[in-house]
DNA sequence: GTCTGCTTGACGGGTGCACA
DNA sequence: TGTGCACCCGTCAAGCAGAC
């Protein structure tokens, strides 16, 4: 962690030094230097799980050598990038160099001061975001919005838990500025959302600094054996038309026959036969209501090679023969 | 005679259980 | 999670009954 901030970082600064007199290379922000307040003209707020982020300022900001911005403090999160150059700054009564390739957070009421070298002028990216909690009316409506609130909640939350130090942003999130800049440049279908995630990006990447290995949540991992239900009662559902075995569903979803009715009992606590009876049965129950069609090709249509079957099957479940059942059935058909 | 609906009996695959 | 075994039941072919 030391080596990460400024203070404790001049032998990768004076290395930096030395690469950028040697090699300055090209500045990959100039493009942003056309019209540097573009972003800050936009209306951006978005939700983001819990909490509602506006966007208040996102811009490149230049600063002559020797420009101080005196002790001032914010009510906003402003995230500060130094893209090119190098200066000082001050977070509370802590002084740290900066130069390229360093960021720092101010949050809200964090008194600080920052002057650009003596000599050289200082580029620096800078994002101020008013996030707000929202009333948390959305949760638990699936599709992944759970993963999205917690992913959110970690990552806004450990802002506030953010040290008052330079550190290095060794995740590039300096390119979601770009980013942002490119899509307000070509403005392309889909310009909001595209826009969201630059930001949503630029955070993600900026907290991922201070993350610990430990106590992380994870990649959200599927419950297998419930998933290969699913996928082996879609299959059923799709194919019940078809003769259909348990080895052939089992392959389909690559596990063994003898797993997939396991899987069957304590997933769905039924069996294998039974589960494609029911698809078959309540396909032909509503076929038998809603269509004139003769028994014989009924049954052909829902996976019953030899029709003549049908017959034991549908009295054992529903204790009359096809034809009674569309009988006493008859009316249902024109309800509808 | 033909078609549709239904029943019956033999066989093989699905299921439950135990074990590795 | 895979395998073996015994048993049950789903599947199929053959055939019967009734309506037209």
């Amino acid at each position: 962690m030391a080596e990460e901030t400024g203070k404790a970082d001049n032998g990768s600064k004076r290395q930096h030094d030395r690469k950028s007199a040697a090699n300055p290379g090209p500045f990959p922000y100039a493009r942003m230097v056309n019209k540097m307040d573009a972003l800050d003209r936009l209306e951006l707020q978005f939700r983001w799980g819990d909490y509602g982020i506006r966007v208040l300022r996102c811009h490149l900001a230049s600063f002559p050598p020797g420009q101080i911005i005196n002790f001032h403090k914010h009510s906003e999160y402003e995230f500060h990038y130094i893209a090119k150059g190098k200066g000082k700054v001050i977070l509370v009564d802590q002084p740290h160099d900066l130069h390229e390739g360093l960021f720092y957070l101010t949050g809200p009421d964090l008194i600080h001061y920052q002057e650009s070298d003596e000599e050289d002028p200082m580029h620096e990216l800078c994002l101020h975001l008013d996030i707000v909690l929202l009333a948390e009316q959305r949760t638990g409506t699936g599709w992944g919005d759970e993963l999205e609130t917690n992913e959110a909640k970690e990552c806004l939350t450990s802002l506030d838990r953010m040290p008052a130090i330079p550190v290095v942003d060794r995740f590039h999130a300096m390119n979601g500025f770009l980013e942002a800049y490119r899509i307000w440049e070509e403005q392309p279908a889909g310009f909001y959302t595209l826009m969201k995630q630059a930001i949503v990006q630029i955070l993600l990447r900026t907290t991922r600094v201070f993350d610990s290995p430990e106590g992380k949540p994870g990649i959200p991992e599927r419950d297998m054996n419930f998933h290969r239900y699913q996928l082996a009662t879609q299959y059923i559902q799709d194919n019940e038309s078809l003769p259909i075995s348990l080895e052939q569903v089992a392959e389909t979803i690559n596990i063994s026959p003898r797993q997939l009715q396991r899987i069957f009992r304590s997933e769905g606590q039924t069996t294998f036969r039974d589960y494609l009876e029911h698809v078959r049965l309540s396909g032909i129950c509503s076929d038998l209501i809603h269509t004139d069609k003769p028994i014989e090709e009924i049954a052909l249509n829902h996976g019953y090679a030899n029709p003549n079957y049908l017959y034991p099957v549908f009295k054992g479940k529903y204790e009359v023969t096809p034809t009674v059942y569309r009988k006493l059935h008859a009316g249902d058909a024109r309800v509808r």
